[in-house]
DNA sequence: GTCTATACGGTGATAGAC
DNA sequence: GTCTATCACCGTATAGAC
């Protein structure tokens, strides 16, 4: 029955993607295995190929997605370019703590495989429809309106970012060199949603009271 | 001759060793070939094996050497404990600057192996022989003596190093994202010697005047 | 120490039956 | 759509001559 047929088909795929995305984003590239995506969706690798034609072609899909993610939904929160920049702070790190929180190790993939490979980044760039001009206008005009002290406006959400995603990327040595166990520093990890929003507020903000 | 084996030893493993450093670095171990690395010696794949045993014993070799870098001589510049944290904050943005104007593939290579091994990480602490406690230590004093204000030292050091490594990590993206050029990338990576420097002061020192 | 030649296992991809 | 069987290739590692 044609139905029936459409219905497996959805599923196979999204076994397989699934699959894909747990394999690929633990071992890379390089260090994927077709054989093991297969393992890991209880198929065969012949059936990989079937719905994707190469493991290129499977890992671009799974890339892009996670690509996708890295750019959380900031935008919405600067209130189409009304809000401030104390607000903008604020949500930028929350969608990152609640993205990574959930998947801590998509940081370490997407930064790796970028590296491997940078050519790309010009077409990921414009597949993903990335854009930071919102977020920039938003920072200037904190400038002018003396709500945020004299920055590059390139400096301060790179700060942002990078102060959030940091303790991710090198969560391995951080939580051996400073904690007792994975789960403290989950917590800690935790705790710098509110840290890292102060630690930047005092630094840029012209009138902050903590 | 004796004396001129030696010598061709030295500078045969030499010269693997930096064949390999190069490859590894921007490959990967999953993504390194040894024919790749035998080639930039300018030797054989057969010579490799002889002078280490395996891939894995020349990858270990290599990766070792990277993560020593990776805690730059921040200590000394402690003053054994008796500096101020303000100081601190300089020489370590200025050794990671150093560090990575030279070897600015170094970071994500050295996150990206962790993370692709993460078991190996308490050895690897243990043979570089790094010791976060002094560092710790001087932050600690900064905080009794009200040269900074009341902050988990951990945030504090996390931060520094996140700030300074960060726009390596992700040089690809950040660079497509918000500049024209990899020049004009690389002056503003430069220019973060001073702006990070100031962008942390601000923050977390009790009194600061730019 | 350095080379050439080769063994050996694994890996992506395809053919073809059901 | 899904499977088994198989191919063609590549990559690490070793053997053995010089």
């Amino acid at each position: 029955m044609a139905n029936r047929n459409l219905k497996e088909n959805k599923d196979t795929e999204k076994l397989i993607l699934d699959a894909a995305r747990e394999v690929f984003i633990r071992k890379g590239f390089d260090g994927a295995r077709m054989q093991e995506i297969a393992d890991e969706a209880g198929i065969n690798k012949a059936l990989l190929h079937y719905y994707f034609r190469s493991k290129q072609k499977l890992f671009d899909t799974i890339f892009l997605e996670a690509f996708k993610d890295f750019w959380p939904s900031i935008e919405s929160s600067t209130n189409n370019g009304k809000g401030t920049v104390k607000d903008l702070i604020k949500s930028a790190v929350d969608a990152y703590m609640d993205l990574l929180l959930k998947m801590p190790f998509l940081p370490s993939f997407v930064v790796g495989e970028i590296n491997r490979s940078p050519e790309r980044i010009q077409e990921l760039l414009q597949a993903s429809g990335i854009r930071p001009d919102f977020v920039l206008e938003v920072i200037k005009r904190g400038i002018e309106k003396r709500e945020v002290i004299a920055i590059d406006p390139r400096d301060l959400i790179i700060n942002i970012v990078g102060l959030s995603l940091f303790p991710f990327i090198s969560r391995p040595v951080l939580s051996r060199m400073f904690f007792a166990s994975e789960e403290e520093y989950m917590e800690f990890l935790a705790s710098r949603r509110n840290s890292v929003y102060e630690f930047v507020c005092r630094s840029v903000l012209v009138e902050y009271q903590s």
